[in-house]
RNA sequence: GGGCAGUUAGCUCAGUUGGUAGAGCGCCGCCCUUACAAGGCGGAUGUCGGGUGUUCAAGUCACCCACUGCCCACCA
């Protein structure tokens, strides 16, 4: 129903009541069997520990984009919302808290820590369910998902099983990269490395038979020198070359260990010699299995000596570094110290350096998954932005096994057993009630659990229901597109690609589109402990939640980071404001519904030309989402709006909205304008647009967010219109210009003289005297082709159409001299640039013909306008000579 | 070491097939013109990082260089 709107758009209270609206009535709640084309996104589940970051921000408003617009083009849509059991990072917020009350998980036992955690997501886990909402995203709240679900760990159970069964899954006593404060493997891309400083000790091993000098190895980790079982140097290398084979001696302890050579070492760094730990180095690992070397353990997972280190059994490694460097001191083996730059790994959750570990995982054989992910991009998932294909494919090239076991507890478990009796490892999906080899009952379940990562990767398909064939999963997968942050291309794109491939025979999307990530005006990520980051609640608490979404739209641009400062946002709220003004004057006049009328046929060049614009718009705004440009497709919602609408359109239909005769058009008119508008926004701004909407007359109820696009009208197109048009406005910001650079107040009204270049525009103009009189505030107008201009006059040519202001003695004549010599001199300048190229021969015999031909006729355009404003030039300063003006 | 981006107005950034350099913010001037001062009207500002090449024509294509940022690998 038509109503008013309140004179300052308030977005707390209209927010509100949209976002209960959307939920309770449940429309965004697509029924498998509705019409439409298929279009399904799964959100990227948000930690359940998580609060809400720009980052979120950034990424379901481009989905709600999404999401909605294929709503207007009348597909079926399912936007699937859901958070992440976030494993590591949960725990430890558990234990945080637990911290607090002077407990430990160990302290209260697996079974009740695993409760504690359940019970902390039932208090906490809607919180950023919750904070979603506040962003407007159309989600379907009735299929939300948690990865810890029932069906979802189904799923998990399911895939391991199988993966295991086909021999893709396997255990083994592996290297990994153990974090002793998580107490838990972490797979390769959970570890970050960064430039530290270091130092690098030069050790001296004796020969075992106490001959010659002995080998110097470099080292910067002395502490595991207990674990070394050889001393390997590079075949080829002279230096070494008579000591290979022979045996040295591990300082300190005295053990013997085989000089070995390998081509791994290089000769360049340190002294050329290399100490080989094998269970604390992966490289030393591998060397190890190719010579056959000893394992020796000297860290356990604690990050404590272990009884092989000798006498350093049971102190932390960090202070065996400081007392290992004095023993060898003291022998006189310690050579030399030196400062060193190396990259350090730690742990992505908690920072904790890690450390290489040797223990008993269980990997997925990612290298035989590769092939089908990387074939799959981009024939059957297209990637946006392309730039990111040689960087999924270089990882996907050199992928190595994924380790998934973690050794903590809030994750799926691993449903493996072993027999007590024989050993029998047993894998199946649920508990085996005997050992199917030796009919032992007693069965003890795998203590690990899951990488987050693994229930993460079939969240496509565990969503919507499998292992069950719902009819979800028949209608929408695989999904329309998944919009997703770059940095979990490797996390998580590539590992849903390789199981969805794996498992549905089809990958996961159509399409993938990777968005940027939000920085800091500065360009830096935003952190807390840098104190730079903008909290996307604060914004929509003081700019509304649509400024905030049309900021990030339209800072979206493929390929780049997104440097977002408050200014920005408050900047936006001004155009959110101009929607929101521009309705209210629009409801003035549109307080009942405007009779219809075929717009194609309506009559006002100031009609035609918006509706012209109109057209071009949607067609923009629609082939810009369709490719992902949100920028573009925000850009050309706010010019439109703005630059068209507001400036120009409003402008020129006030004298209509005032005359009985011919306001039914322009209501009709601008009615159908701001509607079709309030559409294309709708997107990206939703609640604004939704509140509009209610508040303008409409032949029948309904929503915003289920009204289709709005199909075109090619009889709209009128090219020649439109720009007969903005001649017109091309006059009248021709007086503006002049009044503007004279002193003239605008309000000042004005004699005008025209002296059209064609019968075309007299017509042009004589039809368009009441806008020229009211936009340019006018006195009078004087029309003719060859008008003479009095001397005291400043004058303008817009499209070989003389525009001429006559001036008296008040204004300031020297200022039009001025503004004469900056405009004849811009004209010069570009006319030499016209006729440089005109006359080149090359250029009139190769260019296509068209683009010659625009030159030609600019070429006279300038000319024309040229010679007027010098002839006006002199004649003008003859008038100043003859005695300062009229 | 390998890869990927970026370098355009004071700032932040657009510039889809090569064909007259744009926006927002900021800045300057004039205005309360009955939707909006969170506004209106007008204005100033750029050898498009440097170089070479292709072309009649290059911000746009190719190659080289410089600087910045990111990713991957390695770092005893």
């Amino acid at each position: 129903m038509p109503q008013n709107l309140p004179k300052g758009y308030e977005p707390r209270d209209v927010e509100t009541r949209w976002r209960e609206h959307w939920e309770t009535t449940g429309m965004f709640t697509p029924d498998p069997d509705d019409p439409g084309e298929a279009y399904a996104i799964v959100i990227p589940p948000p930690n359940v520990t998580g609060l809400l970051h720009i980052g979120h921000a950034l990424n379901l408003t481009l989905i709600d984009v999404c999401c909605r617009h294929a709503r207007q083009k009348g597909k079926n849509v399912l936007w699937i919302p859901g958070t992440d059991h976030a494993g590591i990072a949960t725990q430890n917020v558990l234990e945080r808290s637990l911290a607090k009350e002077g407990l430990t998980r160990h302290s209260l036992g697996r079974e009740a820590f695993v409760e504690r955690v359940w019970a902390w997501r039932d208090e906490y886990g809607h919180r950023i369910l919750d904070q979603i909402k506040a962003l407007g995203a159309s989600v379907d709240w009735s299929r939300v998902r948690f990865t810890m679900d029932e069906g979802l760990s189904t799923a998990v159970r399911k895939v391991f099983v199988q993966l295991y069964k086909e021999g893709l899954l396997y255990r083994g006593n592996y290297i990994v990269n153990w974090c002793s404060r998580c107490h838990t493997a972490l797979a390769d891309d959970e570890v970050e490395h960064r430039q530290q400083a270091g130092k690098l000790w030069k050790v001296r091993y004796r020969l075992a038979d106490g001959s010659g000098e002995g080998i110097v190895v470099a080292t910067t980790r002395p502490e595991t020198i207990p674990g070394d079982t050889a001393v390997c140097v590079h075949p080829e290398d002279e230096r070494y070359a008579h000591l290979i084979g022979r045996r040295a001696k591990v300082p300190v302890l005295g053990r013997e260990v085989p000089v070995i050579a390998d081509t791994y070492v290089d000769r360049e760094f340190g002294t050329g010699a290399l100490k080989v730990t094998p269970c604390h180095d992966p490289n030393d690992w591998l060397l190890g299995k190719t010579h056959d070397l000893e394992f020796v353990q000297v860290i356990d997972d604690k990050g404590m000596m272990t009884a092989e280190s000798g006498p350093y059994d049971g102190i932390p490694k960090e202070q065996c570094r400081q007392r290992i460097l004095e023993d060898i001191a003291a022998a006189g083996d310690l050579l030399g110290e030196e400062p060193i730059e190396h990259s350090v790994g730690h742990c992505y959750r908690c920072d904790t350096v890690v450390e290489p570990h040797v223990s008993v995982q269980w990997f997925v054989a990612a290298t035989k998954l590769a092939q089908a992910a990387r074939d799959a991009i981009p024939g059957r998932t297209k990637l946006y932005p392309e730039t990111w294909l040689k960087t999924y494919y270089h990882w996907l090239d050199n992928i190595r096994d994924w380790c998934v076991s973690r050794q903590i507890w809030w994750g799926h478990r691993i449903p493996a057993w072993t027999c007590e009796a024989c050993g029998e490892l047993v894998v199946e999906e649920t508990a085996p009630a005997a050992c199917p080899s030796c009919g032992g009952t007693a069965l003890a379940q795998d203590e690990d659990v899951l990488d987050t990562w693994f229930s993460s990767a079939l969240w496509p398909f565990s969503t919507m229901g499998w292992p069950e064939r719902t009819k979800e999963l028949a209608r929408w997968y695989p999904t329309t597109v998944l919009v997703t942050g770059f940095d979990i291309l490797f996390f998580w794109v590539a590992r849903m690609m390789m199981m969805g491939i794996h498992f549905m025979g089809e990958p996961p999307f159509r399409a993938v589109y990777l968005h940027a990530l939000v920085r800091d005006a500065e360009g830096r990520k935003m952190s807390k402990s840098t104190g730079n980051v903008i909290d996307p609640l604060v914004m929509i608490e003081k700019y509304g939640c649509d400024a905030m979404r049309f900021t990030l739209t339209a800072f979206a641009a493929m390929g780049r980071d997104i440097r977002l400062s408050e200014e920005r946002i408050e900047g936006y709220r001004h155009f959110v404001n101009k929607l929101w003004n521009a309705a209210r004057f629009a409801l003035m006049h549109l307080e009942t519904m405007p009779d219809p009328m075929p717009l194609e046929s309506v009559e006002g060049l100031h009609h035609r030309w918006i509706l012209h614009r109109l057209e071009g718009a949607k067609e923009e705004v629609d082939l810009a989402l369709e490719e992902y440009r949100f920028n573009d497709a925000a850009q050309c919602c706010y010019k439109f709006l703005w630059s068209m609408f507001c400036d120009w359109y409003l402008e020129l239909i006030k004298p209509d909205l005032q005359r009985e005769d011919r306001q039914g058009a322009a209501r009709f008119v601008l009615w159908t304008t701001l509607r079709e508008l309030l559409v294309l926004l709708h997107p990206i701004m939703p609640f604004v647009t939704s509140e509009i909407w209610r508040a303008l007359p409409s032949p029948k109820e309904g929503d915003l967010a289920l009204e289709p696009y709005p199909p075109a009208r090619p009889g709209c197109l009128r090219p020649k219109e439109a720009a007969d048009m903005e001649f017109v406005q091309g006059v009248i910001v021709a007086v503006r210009t002049i009044k503007a650079e004279l002193d003239i107040p605008p309000s000042h009204k004005v004699p005008l003289l025209l002296a059209p270049a064609d019968d075309a525009q007299t017509g042009l103009l004589e039809a368009n005297r009441e806008t020229l009189t009211v936009l340019a505030r006018l006195e009078s107008i004087g029309m003719g082709r060859d008008i003479a201009a009095p001397k005291a006059s400043a004058s303008a040519v817009v499209e070989g159409c003389k525009v001429i202001v006559p001036l008296h003695g008040s204004v300031d004549l020297t200022g039009e001299l001025a503004r004469l010599d900056k405009e004849i001199g811009k004209l010069t300048k570009d006319l030499e640039g016209v006729q440089k190229k005109l006359a080149n021969e090359d250029f009139i015999a190769k260019a296509k013909p068209e683009v010659v031909e625009r030159e030609r006729e600019r070429e006279q355009k300038l000319l024309g306008a040229q010679a007027t404003l010098k002839t006006q030039r002199e004649r003008f300063a003859s008038a100043l000579e003859e005695g300062g003006g009229a």
